[in-house]
DNA sequence: GAGTGGTCTAGACCACACT
DNA sequence: GTGTGGTCTAGACCACTCC
């Protein structure tokens, strides 16, 4: 005993217990309440601490949860629905909601991977500017965004020695361009330790990374990096307004 | 000591390992090949076995490794980019790569998050179709499409009795309509247990969600609610081609 | 200092895929 | 059966926030 599987089938107790907790958040908490600590929690449901921290962890996974060290844990509210602009240039300004704001502006050389879609030589340098988005109050994603030096041939090198002042100046210049297009991709990954500081979460929690190329007649006019906030996120594309779910739709019975 | 912190920073041990282990993956290993079993691992580098799968679940997570229990852990190829269509219909077939395969077709009442983008009562019945989309080989993403009988008047309701077929009949009607555009969105979820089973994956694992809505001139003639695997797939949305990028950009230096 | 979540350990057993 | 990853336990200490 004491490992033993209770239940009729081999349904893990994390598993089994995610799902109780699920149920009980719908019904008996309200968004931002705060549960009780996880020594008691396991200790109620009979479970190792590390059981039902597996359980919390995939409720925070799902943005039904939020953890803080030294807090507590609360119930979270819905995910926010931020637009990721389709037609649209990024760095217009003045989104519906979530706004861009320009932190800091360095040059040095794109990863690797970067460089690869710019038509720049790796190890070639080019403005890095940092941008953060914020929506409700809160910071929903950290970005990097790539330019070469070829799409803003009018800023001279030695100017306003990188902050937020030479970071607009990039975005402004940038602005001229005419556009031909974007591609972007979203995948899933892990914060790093920069993007976490900014997202006021652990390294390592989960960010969906959208990567952005600005397509523009001579090429690759710049690469944009971002990574949101995947508890809290959800991303929308889209001809017309937002989508209307909040989170994950219930738990639909096998058929 | 014991589990006094060596490392002169305070960094967490995991978030070491997955580093190092990261770093051998992009110099020792090629795709496909097997790592040592995690007990092994854990002993090669001093830490308990939780720690290290701490660290493996990390990068199975980025997509860098793939595990398979009774099998081993092998190094993930890079992953597939996998496009979202955008100006197309969904349904009318053959995507550039990935198909979707129909799989099944039945009746029921939709989830009430996606009764509210239709603009049914909650608790009517809808034909949902169950499509399975595969890339190179491999199931990549788990779709349930919702469809209201006023969007397909022509189908019987008795027709086909809930299969494949009935499925392609579905898909058929819904072809003919004329559509406004489509709203998406995309987050983070863990895998229901059916859609685990499509994927090939354990329950709880983390996908990719995104969510359709096909707007026709009548209102919303669909719902479409897509699983995709996070540790396989990069959802690729564009006016162009396909992006080139990897995985996670290579670790910056705090600046 | 008290209380919280985050990390870590050293075991054990279970479910699964091979042979 | 043997070996793999997956689950679980019962502790411990650490880092952080708040009083």
């Amino acid at each position: 005993m004491g490992t033993t599987q209770l239940e009729s089938v081999q349904e893990p107790k994390y598993w089994h217990l995610k799902t109780v907790l699920s149920e009980a958040l719908d019904s008996d908490f309200s968004v931002g309440e705060v549960l009780p600590n996880e020594r008691d929690l396991a200790q109620r449901f009979g479970v190792a601490r590390a059981t039902l921290r597996q359980a919390l962890e995939q409720l925070e996974l799902e943005g039904r949860l939020q953890r803080r060290r030294g807090v507590g844990t609360t119930v979270a509210p819905p995910r926010v629905g931020v637009a990721v602009a389709t037609a649209q240039h990024g760095w217009a300004g003045e989104d519906t909601d979530g706004a861009w704001q320009p932190v800091e502006c360095t040059t040095a050389t794109a990863p690797s991977a970067v460089a690869a879609m710019l038509d720049t030589d790796s190890g070639e340098l080019v403005h890095v500017v940092r941008r953060i988005r914020v929506a409700h109050g809160q910071a929903v994603a950290a970005e990097l965004l790539y330019v070469p030096s070829s799409s803003v041939p009018e800023l001279s090198a030695i100017e306003a020695p990188s902050g937020p002042v030479r970071a607009r100046r990039v975005l402004k210049e940038l602005h001229r361009l005419d556009l031909d297009g974007q591609d972007r991709s979203v995948e899933l990954g892990s914060a790093r330790a920069d993007d976490a500081k900014e997202l006021d979460r652990l390294p390592g929690a989960p960010v969906l990374v959208v990567t952005t190329r600005y397509l523009a007649a001579a090429g690759t006019a710049a690469v944009s990096v971002a990574t949101y906030r995947a508890d809290t996120c959800r991303l929308t594309f889209g001809d017309s307004g937002a989508l209307e779910i909040s989170h994950d739709e219930q738990e639909r019975k096998a058929s």
